[in-house]
DNA sequence: ATAGATTGTCCACTAATAGTGGACAGCTGT
DNA sequence: ACAGCTGTCCACTATTAGTGGACAATCTAT
């Protein structure tokens, strides 16, 4: 899937590190793309003004930096997500229902992926935005994806993924399996700062009438938020409910 | 800019067509593309595996569509735009202060796109979405955008998109040039049902405090929730006073 | 305004490769 | 079992991606 190997057509794989070095840089000059990528500063500038003419990219001044086009790529492409249509609704009504954050993901290429975030009413930067990547071994949605996979294929998805800590709460392998096996029982999946200090979620898997897997529903807040009765009964069984209804809607 | 004339790398524009025909097809199969692109098989296979293994491109059964890489980095290019990060929050203040959708567009590439939209509360599908793309000549905040820039480079700005006629009311570009001029002095467009039917827009165009063009800000609703004083005075009213506070905090 | 740095463009050259068409195995769903 | 489509491989050739260097154009800061 993500096999590794050079890519049939090698101009795309440079265009490709072209832009990702831009991208993960937020907008470099030519120099500095000349300076970290092993091409010549033809063949670079070559690969530039490609990008440039087809839309990927735009020059702001001397420094190039992507393009809005992947904004306008991204949002359509959300559109084909059916957990995305339907769950929209029901992750703004679970937000307001319980005053957290409620996010929709997906699982694709062996990333967790955030389709859309309901942000709880005043907080204007949640922990798990739009189009945020998640680990898979240290947030709830991802524990909730693992566990809706075959436990022999658990290994092998997380091989993708890094599985080093994210805080000094973030379980070891070994704890982790245990957790999967009590989350399949359960229902849901926590994370209790494993990923970020101070940040608790609360997560369940999203199947269709089919038992298909569509991604996961999940709801973030602060620890202070998410303890005591409301993390251990409340949140989860509102949680589930809401993951229930996008079931019945899904297909 | 968007010149013509094929790009320096060939292949790049070559993969970035089947990235085309995946997209605005919604997902196609390997026959579908070679049927569609002038290739032969193999060299449409390469490409599609090339981009797969790249990461952009996700293949669902038999059909290949656009992957969730989209969204991720078009997520992550929106938080570079300082219009973003400083007017999000007076987007959302707005909405609740209309009761109408408000929204953040940028200028790039010679199109228009959304930034953010605050979508009014119980509308769940606002006409002007995040990501979108809108006419220059027949929406609100493409007048204000328009009449941010000189007279002399409007014919050419408009040469890029299309201008052709979206509803019965969409100006001609005699009209058109009048009311960019009304707008230039009043500090505000308006669009009343020229892009879509039953859609009335009213925005202003954003620059920091040293004049430099940042996008614009837009409200949009409903004609009857949009009429009257209301459209003629108050709703401008609170839009430009955002548009003033967003001006402040920019750099 | 001027100087220094960086970028855009062009060129000649060569090793590399994108693209072709065909063949065959493997998979999928009817 | 069968038909249809996909993944993979192959040999071949015209094309081209990439190099390094040169010069003009453009930008930036003094």
């Amino acid at each position: 899937m993500t096999a590794d190997g050079d890519p049939p057509v090698k101009a795309v794989q440079t265009s490709h590190r072209v832009l990702e070095a831009i991208i993960d840089s937020g907008g470099m000059t030519l120099a500095d793309l000349v300076e970290r990528l092993e091409h010549s500063r033809s063949s670079i500038h070559n690969h530039l003004s490609t990008l440039t003419q087809l839309g990927y990219v735009v020059k702001d001044g001397q420094t190039y930096r992507a393009s809005l086009r992947f904004l306008e790529i991204g949002t359509t492409t959300r559109t084909r997500f059916a957990l995305y249509n339907v769950g929209r609704a029901h992750a703004e009504n679970l937000s307001n229902a319980t005053g957290l954050s409620a996010s929709l993901l997906v699982f694709e290429r062996g990333q967790l992926t955030c389709l859309y975030t309901a942000p709880a009413t005043g907080v204007d930067d949640p922990a798990v935005a739009t189009g945020d990547v998640l680990p898979l071994h240290c947030t709830a949605p991802g524990k909730a994806i693992l566990a809706a996979h075959p436990p022999e294929e658990v290994s092998a998805l997380l091989s993708e993924s890094e599985r080093a800590p994210c805080t000094e709460n973030t379980q070891t392998t070994a704890e982790l399996r245990e957790t999967l096996e009590s989350v399949r029982t359960q229902g849901w999946a926590v994370d209790r700062e494993e990923w970020r200090t101070g940040i608790r979620c609360i997560a369940t898997a999203v199947t269709d009438t089919n038992g298909r897997l569509h991604g996961a529903l999940c709801v973030t807040g602060s620890t202070d938020a998410l303890s005591g009765k409301r993390f251990e009964q409340d949140i989860p069984g509102l949680l589930i409910s809401s993951a229930h209804e996008i079931q019945s809607e899904l297909e």
